[in-house]
DNA sequence: ACAACTCGTTCACATCGTCGTCACCGGTCG
DNA sequence: CGACCGGTGACGACGATGTGAACGAGTTGT
């Protein structure tokens, strides 16, 4: 696998949750994750600048490659699809997480903790 | 392990399959698989990359020595004959799966895990 | 040489996955 | 409370993949 050893094999952790971009795959405890196209291109985008809040625009512009139409529900819908896979592949955590009226956040958090609604790891 | 290409009885192991590239064969439970040259071939290829994505271009350039033209369905037909007769050596395994859009990925996953339809392992 | 067989390739059709969109519902904030 | 904003399930169109079968070339057995 001769590959260049710079820019090649980028790998993104969020806790538990491993992404491989170059190798269009995302993996959960050794568990390849099945994801389509789009779902794997916002879960990286978002996954690049976990702990920030990226808006539907901006999320938009960098998975789909152009504007977004105001009304486009596109985002939406795919970080529900996204939301729903994580889910399964790793009960008890959450990652991505709406902020009102800005957009969206990448952190990997568990659930049912009493305590942990105003903080991030 | 990384092999070299020309190391001597390369062994590849996934899973309860056995692939003797050397010896033209695969083994599943001490049975030996009937398999054709390039369903071998294609079978070992696979294997080779075990756990990552392979595009059909690059398993047709691995397998069959040359460029694939568009359209050409000869992978899928492959993967298909080796799924089948998998299938019928190890019965709730599975080990070929589909990457919607980009291509296969050899890994021993057991079936009739009830509901998990976005993992593999 | 002939028949029977295996293999590789290609085709046509069936089935499935993905994407974008919509409508409706529930939650959030002023 | 009322106006938005986000969550959610469903749908149709399209393209990708699954699948069975036909075909011809090569091989083996007689």
């Amino acid at each position: 696998m001769a590959l260049a050893a710079n820019t090649r094999s980028e790998v993104l952790t969020v806790g538990p949750l491993e992404i491989l971009p170059d190798e269009h795959l995302a993996r959960a405890g050794g568990r390849a994750l099945m994801l389509s196209i789009r779902e794997l291109r916002l879960l990286t985008e978002l996954a690049r600048r976990a702990d920030r809040i990226m808006a539907r625009e901006e999320l938009f512009r960098l998975v789909w490659g152009r504007e977004m139409r105001t009304g486009d529900r596109s985002v939406d819908v795919y970080v529900r699809k996204l939301r729903v896979k994580l889910e399964a592949a790793l009960p008890g955590w959450s990652f991505i997480h709406t902020h009102f009226g800005f957009g969206y956040r990448m952190a990997a958090e568990r659930k049912q903790h009493g305590n942990d609604r105003f903080t991030t790891d």
